[in-house]
DNA sequence: CTCATCAAGTTAGTGTCTCTAACATAAGTT
DNA sequence: AACTTATGTTAGAGACACTAACTTGATGAG
């Protein structure tokens, strides 16, 4: 597909187009620029973005993310929306296979959260490294609370309770800080795949067992 | 010794005038922009902050800056740098009085960190927000080893190890981890001075107690 | 099919920002 | 006093976010 060049690749195509022929419509812009701020957020840094790369990348006009978003910062939302979707899928996805009310999921739940950090360290700082003005939308609140109730729901099985305890709360937001701090900290060092000197499961599974005990 | 070491006065008086006449030097301008910058920094967020801005908080032209810093970035690193400077001096100071080679130690030096990031969450995540284009300066690097090692020498007589051996490395990282996580939790959930649901002292004595035993 | 409508593009332009160049003034040195 | 250097100024280039006004083409009613 010749447009393609022009067009970052989102499974849509423009409308009119048989073949290669250049519509004036993109067909499904949103999504391109969604992908091209991932992208850019990756590869230059959060902070580098600018809308007029993003358009550039997706081969529109300045003017044209206007009619999607209302700024800068609503496409920035959009990205991480999509990033959290992805952060909480793959964490319930690692669950798969193991047994419940074991220590390994509390372990699975927490290699995948650092993984996700630093496989998409930009979203991932866009989301949580706190500018405050830049983003603060309810959305990205309800789905870190989402997340945050996976962990507590496997808490409460290792520690038998019947639910949501008060117990079960104050354990998994220890866990969840954990993760949280060694994740950041794991990019900071650029100690990306190793774990540091450590190995990362070793890490996680010894602070789950103390932890949950 | 530079100039702009002979006036370290915060004060910054104008040399030449008695009284408040105006002086077409400003006495100390790195100063008061570094000042200028964290102020700004805290009010609006690390990523609204502005050259300009600080000029203008400053009373000085917006090319001015470029006398004493290379770029924007440099203004910012030098406020992070003495940000850094508190940092490790509460933690230090937070130690004081404080028998030695109890977890008590460890606690305090956990609740010194998030008050920092607390009371300072601007400076505290253009350190460690990780906007990796942005802040990447090996005296920033410094600074937190120099921390990280206040931290492990307490590990290190807490568990009574001689000196900073590959255990002592492995939980202060542990409890790095857990308490830089929580200043960014606390500080994102809005939950300030509580600790959230929780007594913060209790959390970080609970986390030492597990991870010093 | 034709025409009106409207979503989704475009170009052009404004104001702000970072940073540079050229110049001005203050302060210290000799 | 004259020279030199540090530190301020104004003017302006280039990038960016965003807006206004116009254009295109898909769609649906008659």
């Amino acid at each position: 597909m010749t447009s393609s060049e022009k067009y970052l690749e989102t499974g849509a195509t423009p409308k009119s187009g048989s073949g290669g022929k250049k519509s004036y419509h993109h067909g499904d812009l949103r999504a391109a620029l969604i992908e091209a701020t991932r992208q850019l957020v990756e590869e230059k840094g959060p902070d580098s973005f600018s809308v007029s790369d993003a358009c550039r990348l997706a081969g529109v006009s300045t003017a044209a993310p206007y009619k999607h978003f209302k700024d800068k910062t609503e496409m920035l939302v959009a990205a991480v929306l999509e990033g959290m979707d992805r952060h909480r899928n793959n964490m319930i996805a690692a669950l798969d296979g193991i047994p419940e009310g074991t220590n390994d999921r509390i372990t699975a739940i927490g290699l995948e959260y650092v993984a996700f950090a630093l496989r998409e360290p930009g979203i991932f700082r866009l989301k949580f490294g706190g500018f405050t003005d830049r983003i603060a939308d309810e959305r990205l609140e309800q789905g870190g609370q989402q997340s945050f109730g996976i962990l507590l729901s496997e808490v409460a099985k290792c520690l038998h309770e019947p639910g949501i305890t008060e117990e079960v709360r104050r354990r998994g937001f220890i866990l969840w800080s954990f993760v949280h701090g060694l994740s950041f900290i794991l990019y900071d060092q650029g100690l990306a795949e190793k774990g540091g000197e450590f190995v990362l499961r070793d890490l996680l599974e010894d602070v789950s067992k103390r932890m949950l005990s």
